[in-house]
DNA sequence: GCGGGAAAATAAGTATGACGTTTGCGTCAC
DNA sequence: GTGACGCAAACGTCATACTTATTTTCCCGC
């Protein structure tokens, strides 16, 4: 019995989230642990531990003589990182994408903004070096590691923020930043203009000038929803 | 031995969870499951359940010869509505509703601007029917009644703006709110200039000004940090 | 025929004991 | 001192029996 995780209920968890957040299973549908024991070929004990995990993540809701019912989309907590996985992972990818975008839009700027006023001289030189590294690999057909550049960047400046929940939204950031480069293939190399407005942002935060960071910022994630053609109406 | 819970994984896990978040269990900290069996007075099936949503949780590690260790704070998933909910109710209150507010002050605007666009007359007339509420009950230490409709507002406007990621974040408005009038007492009655703002959102909502009604919402959670005396030094 | 309550059926919840598996750590030989 | 070896500790998994809550069914009385 091969083994793709650290434990068989992690394998069953990476089988039977992504098939829910895919809506293979639609909301309303029951799930038996002792079908699911069957299928997997496991225990009932590894069952119930994967089925706490989804229940913990809201996407499932188990109730004594009826089964393990599909929680409907709006109550599930779309902030876990393992949700936010699997949806990208998933057919819904676009839709996700977008709201995480919409998300990272209102919270980058803000995020920039308290990291002019919390930034330490480390992470004022680290903001630096990954813009000038940005710059660096802007051209050429560098796009992996001008990506590389681009995420730590990112998560700098959230971490410098100094608000532990921006802080954690890193892995959202990134994950944008990821799909954007290896979904649409990029062969074009990255819009000098956001190159240019990372290196400003990185100087606004070392001076201290937090409207500008913010500012900036802003123009940086609007271009990121007019990748996604998200418009005003 | 009063049962909190819906089943004893449940009791445990509230009971070990928040002992946590308040870090009575210092990070690095190993449990072992039996102890923990025998503390609660329950098998090792329960308390393994609870393990694995606190897992889930990035609270804690489980290591095979090791034992349950405690992560860092740094890691903890704090967007999971239990985690905030303990640390709420833990003694690092004030920082918690900190950051809160200001992941509010970042999220309400943008929420208020996508509302104005998306809204349904159905949640126009909500929003208005709630700002009159809270007219309604803004005088005469009706702070019960007020905070209802308060409430009601905010999550109207969230659910309203059409992203899922704002929409789930109704109850993190909400505690903060809650908090706000449960808390730090107040005897008396809101702000009149508040209240005003709540109306005028409705009303810009209404008419579909996305600009003045991201603007206006932005006043109402700058005046929440206010409170908090959140400053830019 | 109808309503209500008792009983049966069902599926999750819990307990227990045994065994497997990984891995930290100490020991021993070189 | 260093490396290999092996023990033991803790979690991981399984099988099974039993408990409990909840739904459904069905029977009885009206």
């Amino acid at each position: 019995m091969e083994n793709t995780g650290q434990g068989l209920h992690a394998r069953v968890l990476e089988s039977l989230g992504p098939e829910i957040t895919a809506g293979e299973h639609l909301p309303g549908t029951v799930l038996r642990t002792d079908e699911l024991a069957q299928r997997f070929d496991v225990s009932r004990t590894v069952i119930r531990e994967a089925v706490r995990v989804l229940e913990s993540m809201h996407l499932v809701e188990s109730r004594r003589r009826v089964g393990v019912t599909v929680r409907p989309t709006e109550e599930w907590n779309v902030f876990d990182p393992r949700v936010i996985r699997w949806r990208l992972a998933g057919a819904d990818r676009p839709r996700q994408l977008r709201s995480l975008t919409v998300l990272r839009c209102a919270i980058e700027p803000a995020a920039a903004g308290l990291a002019a006023r919390h930034a330490t001289p480390e992470q004022c030189a680290a903001l630096t070096e990954h813009a000038m590294g940005m710059v660096a690999t802007s051209r050429g057909q560098q796009l992996e590691a001008y990506l590389v550049h681009d995420t730590a960047f990112h998560r700098t400046l959230l971490t410098a923020s100094g608000n532990e929940m921006f802080a954690r939204l890193n892995d959202v950031v990134a994950a944008i930043l990821t799909g954007r480069t290896h979904h649409h293939v990029m062969f074009t190399d990255p819009d000098p203009a956001a190159v240019t407005l990372h290196v400003q942002v990185a100087e606004a935060v070392r001076t201290g000038d937090a409207a500008r960071a913010e500012e900036l910022t802003r123009e940086i994630t609007v271009g990121a929803m007019a990748e996604l053609d998200i418009l005003a109406p």
